[in-house]
DNA sequence: TTTATGGACGTCAACATTGTCACTTATTAT
DNA sequence: ATAATAAGTGACAATGTTGACGTCCATAAA
């Protein structure tokens, strides 16, 4: 005799009326002992025990509709978690959100401003407190109706487009200038440079201020040593092999970012190359490459720092004009061959 | 005369009674029209007009509360986010979770079991639909009134203890064993073992394969040799500098994670020691350090799929008693000294 | 003694949405 | 033509909590 499978009684998960209930009091005395408001001792005993036999816990999810309360959670939009600039910043932006009692949705556009614009639209239907944006799309105009209805947003290392709102940057045209002037100054004159996606805004910015430093020297550029469209760290090292392959082959390489410092290192060493290189972004273990490594460095958690003290400064009610604050970059000089 | 500054009106969200008194509709039509529900052409028609004129967005807070509804959200307890070991599993987890619609909260608990329980407490009291938990405190019994009022929860990296739930680990004891007799097969009969904190099971794993792998090799261990409770690089530096000074020094280091590794290797570097030299834990550009350097991989992405998986199985209803998943690892040869 | 005063506790509505059910109208089968 | 069905729409309750307000009783002030 095949019995009827016994569905695991999937109990309801208790509520303050069952407490209530439980510890014989009114709804609204558990509601109290909860809330540590004043209730006689007594009958805060009796509600701690319910509260403990049934296991219950108070739904946040009732409490946050009722009350106009905080959510207490940020969502944070990032392009790649696994990345350690990203992570950094998760990093920090967590923690400061712990001290102010919230937690961090935290997501990935992967670049994809598609993917971008529906995660943003989640993290606004889940009623988060705040919005911290490293942007993907180059179009956030979608955000204004949101921005108006009181969502504080604030973008970093990359400035909103179509919107006016809080932004922190990085000074990407100064740090490409020093560090491509850093080259000048050894003597070298032809310069390899080598880039990422011109969509970027970034990287344009990086592009713009290598430009400006080369024009500063009284060095006409050579567009045939500018690559650009660079992602994976391979394609930078196939660019430098294939730039040190010209008739007049560059003696100097500036790389806009570190995953394409290390693929343009790795082809130098393996060439026993001895042109110099400078890159964009510090990296963990630079110190031990193959060669010291001279690059443009910036506070990366300082960078998530402010944005996120920005962010909460707005939770808190700061309704002042939004503002684009630039922090700076400084050239870290480990030897440039 | 000054006048009473005029507040910025912070305008309410509009909410579906709004959007129905201006489309003309009831409630209901619009709850309809938001989930894709039948209804006439027309009506759809001026719902959707007035969502667009009124910016309204669904309010997921009170929607999650009236349907039985999931979430629609996970909860990812972590020691550190910065941590590219744990950046990768939340990665891979946030990926897998995009894939069932679902996002994720995460958390770090900075191996502060306090601060660990507070931080699963608030999970579940936002009602995640599931969590992962990479333990850090020694007794999770108090999770246990979850799991059984259906809380899933998935361990990872670590066993829970107290309590009896899914967990996806790593061989650790196996990977310890192989690492150390690699070099013991080169002949070493000196080896300095260095440790993390022996609360973690993790690392006393590690160490009892090491020692598993000495007494295989008839090796009598030497306390003297064996260092625990490193954290920083730095330390396992000093605890290198401090092994090479003794009267009968090391010929070999085996050294329990990376950041360990990375400290050692150091030290060596700058003394020039030829030691021989075996790290836990792969990490990037390990192929680019000083020397190239044999280490114990595993799969961290595999580690963070499985225990992920496993989650979103359970969310979905699988309740089959609770396992435990060991993962292998392998040695990654890349020469010893 | 009478009347304020205040603290402890309870009742009820409200938050924004979805589930249930009933009603209307048009369409199809008899 | 009539009944049966189906599809679109609305009214109302329910979700679990907190805010507003009211009641009760003990105590202090008049």
């Amino acid at each position: 005799m095949t019995q009827t499978p016994t569905r695991p009684t999937v109990r309801r998960r208790p509520t303050m009326v069952d407490v209530a209930r439980r510890a014989d009091v009114s709804l609204k005395t558990v509601s109290r002992v909860v809330n540590d408001e004043p209730v006689g001792q007594e009958l805060v005993g009796r509600v701690l025990a319910a509260i403990a036999e049934l296991g219950f816990r108070r739904n946040d999810i009732a409490r946050n509709l009722r009350s106009r309360q905080l959510n207490a959670t940020v969502g944070l939009l990032i392009e790649e978690i696994a990345n350690p600039f990203y992570a950094t910043i998760a990093s920090v932006a967590a923690e400061i959100a712990a001290a102010h009692g919230t937690m961090l949705i935290t997501a990935s556009s992967e670049e994809d401003p598609e993917r971008e614009r529906a995660l943003l639209q989640d993290f606004t239907q889940r009623r988060v407190d705040g919005l911290l944006v490293v942007p993907a799309g180059l179009d956030h105009s979608f955000l204004r109706r949101e921005v108006e209805l009181g969502m504080p947003v604030v973008f970093l290392d990359r400035p909103p487009q179509g919107l006016h709102a809080d932004a922190v940057l990085l000074d990407n045209r100064g740090g490409s200038h020093a560090g491509v002037s850093a080259l000048l100054d050894e003597g070298h004159r032809r310069v390899g440079l080598l880039l990422g996606a011109p969509s970027v805004p970034t990287i344009r910015e990086r592009l713009a201020g290598a430009r400006a430093a080369l024009d500063a020297a009284g060095v006409a550029p050579d567009e045939s040593l500018i690559r650009e469209r660079l992602i994976a760290p391979e394609e930078a090292g196939r660019a430098v092999a294939a730039l040190l392959d010209l008739p007049e082959p560059p003696t100097a390489f500036f790389c806009a970012n570190n995953r394409l410092t290390v693929g343009a290192l790795q082809e130098l060493h393996r060439r026993g190359s001895d042109a110099a290189l400078v890159g964009f972004d510090d990296f963990e273990l630079a110190h031990l490459m193959p060669r010291p490594l001279t690059v443009v460095a910036y506070d990366t958690r300082e960078l998530a720092r402010v944005a996120t003290e920005r962010l909460f400064q707005r939770i808190a009610g700061d309704d002042t004009p939004p503002t684009t604050t630039v922090l700076p970059t400084r050239l870290l000089e480990r030897g440039l061959a």
